[in-house]
DNA sequence: TATGAATGAGTTTTCATTCAT
DNA sequence: GATGAATGAAAACTCATTCAT
């Protein structure tokens, strides 16, 4: 029992170090001693936690994704308009993307880039399917209530993602002249014009 | 002179197939040899063109702004409105993913995500800088025409380039259910509602 | 008393398992943590049983010797002509390599091969002094009684159990067309042709 | 051409160090280092000569196995009595075994042994199918004559095969008081009449 | 006795780059 | 310019053994 969750403990403990090392310095730049030395243990030790580097990536990405829709979710669920869960989606990206940059950096550079990594039993959409399935829970409801515009799920969902992606990329590449946060309001702004119906104001 | 344009031209053929082949299967997985027998040289020659990879990889990086810049530049100076500029570049972005499908695909997959690779002397924009100069001009421009509202340049950029980006990656995961021009008149529809000014229609 | 029994009777039963896995994978790609979990125990545990792998071989390779050697000696002291005891040590080993494949596979496999492991302690013969004694002794016996030609021990005991292991190194291959018992009696005719005197039949 | 031939000379060079160390100290004993120490070669360099070690291995298995297939030739079709030929097969067989030990090792130390290593492409019978091939001629035109006992291959394949392979092990291990060749007659006299028909002498 | 996490040296293999021809 | 054999450092992963609990 206690076992078991000391197991869990160290588990995450890797994910958190490695998550950001990846981030950092890539995927294939950062090896496995690396992790180890950063966490704190052996290289052999290691492999009793994780069977291989490809199967840590494919788990923080799993864990990503299931921290990012828990988020999404939570405001989808709030008792506010769609237009404000808009502007909270957005804010709350942004704020992960400092609180934990690695997080949403993890996404951007490991799973966008390399692909091949994840290959087999988490390709593409299956590995980050807790944001898709939020992010299509909560477009169609706008629908629904008729504050979205009625469009194809993937052309609405580019336009949520993509910007927030592109600013968390414009971030790591440090030519952003203000903070992330700065830019919520006009980022979301342009996400809800972009989106919503045109009664809405 | 006809030397200097034979090496050119095996410069570019070395380019072509490099892109191609970073772009499907990521830098780390893309070997010299592999490069060099795709071309029909020898490992040895190669290097005879190309200093070293990254400096193979940063030239392709400029060589496809380039392109894309290019492209951006003629759409920017046609006689059309703003709002169909905006339409044709959406247009023109996708069409392009799909004729050379490298020239993209390498953005987001090499460039993305490997930035380690791009440190020294090509750092971030610098090496995408002719896309970049051209989307600024073309947004200084429509904002001054008073057909996109007033805002910083980044988020206008990201809501431009995001959802563009975020499409590519969507085909290149294969999960799209249409071809990805089909989504072009829903995609240049957001971005230009998330951009215009509120006279605008 | 009672623990040094049931110490002896764990023993046996990682030799037990132990020599399956030696015989199936070979001696090298058979782990401790292998053996430790087909016998149902911890990796720490297995070494309150044996002081290493090696000391494990070994101790399995003098373990079958010893009951090969038992089944010759029980044949040896038959009262049976000596043609018979050819062919009854035959048609045991046969058995023994069916009914216990690890026994012989072991040696075959393990012995033959990875003789490195049992430098030190455990040299050549000394690890199966048993079925070479009771061999010896057996051959001595015939000749004495005028059965067997007079000749060396080394040819005579090669010209025993050659056939025997090679007969058991083809069946692991699979690739007898028969049954090893039914070589039985071709191959007991051919080793008491080879060894008899000229006088017997 | 002159590529391809010293390319050629340089595997053979490799081959017959490796496989001197693979039968000195077993297959998994013999690092790739090793190998490549012993024949003044970088690590890296080997791997342009083979493609893994167990690529290596099956060459050795079957290049040992052509040798030994074409002396086996060489003396079943000379223009001697059947009974000459297996005194000669016998002797050439250990006298083998005495020049060039590896090729005889290799084959009892690490076919025999660590059969995992040849699954896939040689398994069994296959990576030594020269050396079967010319025992089974050598046993059908025996009996063809008359001189040989009618009898399965299998049995008088093992009845030849085994003594010599069970001699040769003798040898490794140190314990032959005299030298090998000197058992040649009584080995031979034994495989010749284990096999021949009564009515030879 | 029993457990299994921890160690770390050791293994195979890869690959950017060089250089003699 | 062109060739491809040669280099060697570095990577992922393994596993016998130990030891705190």
């Amino acid at each position: 029992m206690v076992r078991k969750l000391l197991k869990e403990k160290k588990r995450e403990e890797i994910v958190k170090v490695a998550s950001r090392l990846f981030s950092e310095r890539g995927f294939y730049n950062t090896t496995i001693p690396d992790i180890a030395e950063a966490v704190g243990m052996s290289v052999g030790n290691f492999y009793n936690y994780f069977e291989s580097k490809e199967d840590l990536a494919k788990y923080i990405m799993q864990y990503s994704s299931s921290i990012l829709g828990e988020e999404i979710r939570k405001i989808s669920q709030m008792d506010v308009s769609t237009k404000e869960k808009v502007f909270l989606i957005v804010r709350r990206f942004i704020e992960i993307a400092q609180e934990r940059p690695e997080l949403i950096d993890y996404f951007l550079r490991i799973f966008l880039s390399n692909r091949e990594v994840f290959s087999e039993g988490c390709e593409g959409f299956l590995c980050v399917g807790e944001v898709v399935t939020e992010l299509m829970l909560f477009l169609e409801e706008g629908a629904r209530k008729g504050d979205f515009r009625q469009q194809d799920f993937f052309p609405a969902f580019v336009t949520i993602m993509g910007p927030l992606g592109g600013l968390v990329f414009l971030k790591g590449e440090g030519i952003l002249p203000k903070n992330p946060i700065e830019y919520a309001n006009e980022i979301g702004e342009n996400i809800w014009r972009a989106l919503k119906s045109d009664e809405k104001v």
